[in-house]
DNA sequence: TATTTACAGGACCGAATCAGTCCGATATGA
DNA sequence: TCATATCGGACTGATTCGGTCCTGTAAATA
């Protein structure tokens, strides 16, 4: 999380953007501290150490996609809309990135030129859900959890129980 | 597979590259024939639709990385370089694009700034093991062949054994 | 040997995206 | 009324991406 600025490595693959980044240490930040009613941008900036107008815009996108309230005016702020155990990785990748389509046809049905003779669609959605299905299975619960096992096999993972087995995270944006 | 090119979405998280997007459905078709000795540029940009420098650029990467091996000279071209059961999805992508490491510190160790109250690590580590295990645990050969599962859960997927349970996949770059 | 075919490697450029900043408007509390 | 803070969006420089092209080298054929 937040990497250095200095060095920029860069070739790797899914990797997530800085504002996500951000993003999920900040909620991590506001999950942990869940006896302040609000926080504002400057209170948050500080503890996270990022410049300010970042972390106000991290902000206002998540309060936009309903994963923070927002209080505003003089003493308001944000705080979190939903208790950390149901809000899913997967939620806030979403809100922050868009949605999760490591293919054009899995974000809308068939835009692929060769629809036809497409043999590679079926097994694309198939990985494109165990992605899915390992960001919705970790929460903001376990992120702020010191005791969540580093080492955990895939399968594991994906044999826990979901956290809300109803509604897993609409929102309403 | 090989978006189309007029409209723009964009907005999603994980996507791969087009050239990524393009070798794979390259490999496939090398995969989908091999009868055929050596394919060349100009007779797989045919087959696939795709302008010949770009198919020249993807064969040639994919050559440098193992996956393909090359003949020059006259009736030269490319072949796999291995049994499509041998080669994996990670294979490809790994290829294409880099290591997948959706943050810093699951390519390098140690980038974050916050390295001591970084509680996230272990849980970014779960999860980007999950993605590298999905995309390992598919082959060239699944990807050509018509009968692979359109639905199947991911815990199936994951359940499935490896193919190649020794050494699967380092090449000899 | 001369010629043709086809890969190897890298330079190159325009377009699109990303990261970060800033501003005017609005809402709330004192 | 004033200070504070969010809201929405515009804006810019830096970087990456997508695609093309050029020079060199290896192999086959006549
Ligand atoms: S050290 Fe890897 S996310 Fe912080
Ligand atoms: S239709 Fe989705 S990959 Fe081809």
């Amino acid at each position: 999380m937040i990497r250095a600025s200095i060095p920029e490595v860069s070739d790797s693959v899914f990797r997530l953007s800085k504002i996500t980044d951000y993003g999920i240490v900040i909620l991590a930040h506001l999950g942990r501290e869940p006896e302040i009613v609000t926080h504002n941008a400057r209170e948050v900036a500080g503890q996270v150490d990022l410049p300010v107008p970042v972390v106000s815009k991290v902000l206002k996108t998540l309060a936009r996609k309903g994963l923070l309230e927002s209080q505003r005016g003089a003493k308001g702020g944000y705080l979190l809309a939903r208790r950390p155990e149901d809000l899913t990785v997967a939620d806030m990748v979403a809100a922050l990135e868009g949605p999760l389509a490591i293919t054009e046809c899995n974000v809308a049905p068939q835009l692929c030129q060769h629809e036809g003779h497409c043999a590679v669609k079926g097994p694309w959605k198939v990985i494109n859900d165990v992605m899915k299905e390992a960001l919705a299975r970790v929460t903001l619960a376990d992120l702020i959890d010191p005791s969540f096992p580093s080492e955990i096999t895939p399968l594991q993972i994906l044999g826990r129980l979901p956290r809300s087995e109803t509604g897993p995270g609409v929102h309403h944006d």
